[in-house]
DNA sequence: AGGTAGACCTGGACGC
DNA sequence: TGCGTCCAGGTCTACC
């Protein structure tokens, strides 16, 4: 559950249920869980609880005679306070006996870190010297001072906790839409009066979180556990495709640093993004060049495709993932004939080929993302890109036109390629796509019909 | 030196 | 039904 509203909720839960409360014994169930050198759960025994506090997202719990315990609960960690043991808790890493009840931490992913100390030196060691003031003890100049340094996308500048604390995944979503700033910006290119923003809307955002006692994005059951509600107030964390609550946009989300991050590209001033998709011969390219002529980018999978194979990297990746195919020598005909003859390794190649295309894609949208950008994917679908896209555009075509135009361009093995087009995903996933052209007309009429298409996609 | 996979883990959803 | 694949509120490391 955890970013700062979450872990606050938890702290003031836990201050009323614990504070007071002597240790009588403890159940280590998963040691990999304790990260202190000299110190574990057995030295908190005959202690008390005198106080709790927040760090950034790490929960000190300090005890008496000095001892403390600094816990941080990761992706999915849960601490509970229980007046009686429950017959089964799943997933559990340690408990802590107390005089009157239990102190339970559960955590499913195994992710969550504790640490034992005693004295106060432990405010100047790992885990908590690196840790950033918060937003709410955070004035502007500093955080001006520390966020116009950083290099790489916005987004991780607001993730990193060194910096400042307490902002995860969730709300670094929701500031930067409330601040109309983009994910995907350099840091060196924020104002002052950005910086300001961002600061009074994490404050803003946080302060209203911790009232509704967080957000619970997962379902998940306890008696002790006090399910938030901020979760009904998030403006675009868990809302992609859903229309943007300011200007109706559809929001669009694709990862940004290995995180999921969901925005409106109208709010947030990001380009748009058109996928291009159809089956061969039905003048994609030709629509795709009328994009690029009104200034969009171009990202082209066929041809990121014929560059894998020039590559060395590429190569000996696929050589090392299927070695016996490959233990004579590679080569683009025993790819194709193995693609033809054998159903497994075409499935687990393609799989492996749209995921280098995936990334390559994710990233070149977020390095130029205050571009329109077309894409040009005839398998759109079948490597799952149609989820980064602003717009899919299915280019259809009559058979007997598909076939004329092969015919022109000189293509040679037609049978083929209409045998390709059989196999396409496209038919099944025309309820995906946003907008269809027919392209069937003549060449001469294609500019002017082409041009008004481009012009009415550019205004949405 | 900076930027980016991969690691740490498990479970649920979804598509074939 | 099972299997493969992706995704999840966090953070550290080990590479090019």
């Amino acid at each position: 559950m955890p970013e700062l509203p979450e872990v606050e909720t938890v702290c003031r839960t836990l201050k009323s249920q614990i504070i007071g409360k002597r240790v009588e014994s403890a159940t280590l169930l998963y040691p990999r869980v304790i990260k202190s050198l000299n110190l574990s759960l057995n030295d908190l025994i005959g202690h008390k609880f005198t106080e709790i506090e927040r760090i950034g997202k790490f929960i000190i719990f300090h005890l008496s005679e000095d001892y403390h315990m600094v816990l941080h609960l990761r992706m999915e960690g849960k601490i509970f306070y229980f007046e009686k043991m429950p017959p089964i808790i799943k997933a559990m890493s340690f408990y802590l006996s107390l005089d009157e009840g239990y102190l339970v931490f559960q955590d499913t992913r195994k992710f969550g870190v504790d640490y034992v100390f005693k004295g106060t030196d432990f405010y100047n060691e790992e885990p908590l010297v690196k840790v950033g003031k918060d937003p709410f003890n955070m004035d502007v100049d500093t955080l001006y001072n520390l966020y116009s340094k950083e290099n790489g996308f916005l987004k991780e500048t607001l993730l990193n906790q060194t910096l400042m604390s307490g902002i995860g995944n969730i709300y670094a979503d929701e500031i930067l839409f409330a601040s109309n700033l983009s994910p995907f910006i350099s840091p060196k290119n924020l104002t002052y009066t950005d910086v300001n923003n961002i600061l009074e809307n994490a404050k803003k955002i946080m302060a209203r979180s911790i009232e509704l006692g967080g957000s619970t994005v997962k379902t998940y059951l306890s008696s002790a556990n006090h399910a938030g509600s901020f979760q009904d107030e998030l403006k675009v964390y868990s809302h992609e495709h859903e229309p943007c609550p300011i200007c109706k946009t559809r929001l669009e989300k694709r990862p940004l640093g290995g995180r999921g991050t969901t925005f409106c590209r109208h709010c947030q001033k990001t380009g748009q993004i058109i996928g291009i998709t159809g089956l061969i011969g039905t003048g994609k390219s030709t629509l795709t060049k009328v994009f690029v002529s009104h200034g969009y980018l171009l990202y082209d999978c066929d041809k990121k495709v014929a560059e894998l194979y020039e590559d060395e990297q590429f190569i000996k990746s696929i050589k090392d993932k299927f070695a016996p195919i490959f233990d004579e020598e590679f080569s683009k005909e025993v790819v194709l004939k193995n693609l033809q003859e054998n159903k497994i390794f075409r499935r687990k190649y393609e799989t492996f080929v749209y995921q280098i295309i995936s990334n390559d894609l994710i990233n070149f949208l977020n390095h130029h993302s205050s571009n329109n950008i077309v894409v040009e994917a005839p398998r759109l679908f079948e490597a799952h890109l149609e989820k980064y896209m602003s717009y899919v555009i299915a280019v259809v075509a009559q058979s007997d036109t598909i076939y004329q135009r092969l015919l022109n361009r000189g293509a040679k093995n037609i049978d083929k390629l209409l045998e390709l087009n059989k196999k396409s995903q496209i038919i099944d996933k025309m309820d995906k796509v946003d907008f269809i052209f027919e392209n069937d007309f003549p060449i001469e009429e294609f500019s002017e019909r082409a041009d008004l298409f481009v012009k009415k996609i550019m205004e949405k």
